[in-house]
DNA sequence: CGGCATCCATGGAGATACTG
DNA sequence: CAGTATCTCCATGGATGCCG
């Protein structure tokens, strides 16, 4: 349903998914990127999810994927002009956290204690 | 697990579920918001999930409850200094989202016609 | 990568307490 | 009966992950 009640509403609905915002992180570090090392950099992410992902960022055209064609296969992914402005929007969250962790550390420690799990 | 990837990482824990973004962006625009007052800005919330994300909120030391223990009930929620801090990360997002409305809106009328339902 | 099983977040409906 | 704030039970859909 188009119609976004703000642009923060519309911002959250592209980078929904668990792996998104980091993807766009990690493609951000530099210039293009191979799957393998995309996987290695992104931790935690099994390779269906990070596929899975990669290709709707690609369709939303934020990705850029190339395919060498070549034997063995190579393909490297980087970002497109829109890609790489969302990731400089998410550079603030990132700085928030790094300067923050050791609160959110704490924070999440007692909820561990006191739910059993996180979440 | 205490242990985040990096920076990013522990603020994407911080901010998970569906509305907490949302909310805390609400609550930085202004001072204290009465529950009914937020309920009504952040469109499409169920009480169910406000309350408890802003239970959760509060826990991480991101907002602040008030409550006035008169009848009828009053209660009024705004954001602490950590949680001030977050909501200006988010800033950047915000902009984003509405400088590229037009373009996000566009490629999710795409989807919504392949998938027939988003992602 | 496609199926299949699973698990958790989300959401709806109803209940509560108290007053005007 | 209307209004405010919150909680609990239950249903379900969609995201996640494992396996081939």
């Amino acid at each position: 349903m188009p119609g976004f009640t703000c642009g923060l509403d519309a911002t959250l609905r592209v980078i929904a998914g668990k792996w998104k915002p980091l993807i766009l992180y990690f493609l951000a570090q530099g210039g293009p990127i191979r799957y393998g090392a995309l996987r290695r950099a992104v931790r935690g992410v099994s390779d269906k999810m990070l596929i899975q992902q990669l290709k709707e960022l690609e369709t939303d055209g934020l990705v850029k994927r190339t395919d060498y064609k070549e034997i063995p296969p190579r393909v490297d992914y980087s970002l497109t002009p829109l890609g790489l402005s969302l990731a400089e929007a998410l550079v603030p969250l990132c700085i928030w956290g790094t300067e923050n962790m050791a609160e959110v550390t704490r924070v999440f420690a007692l909820r561990e204690a006191l739910n059993g799990k996180i979440r």
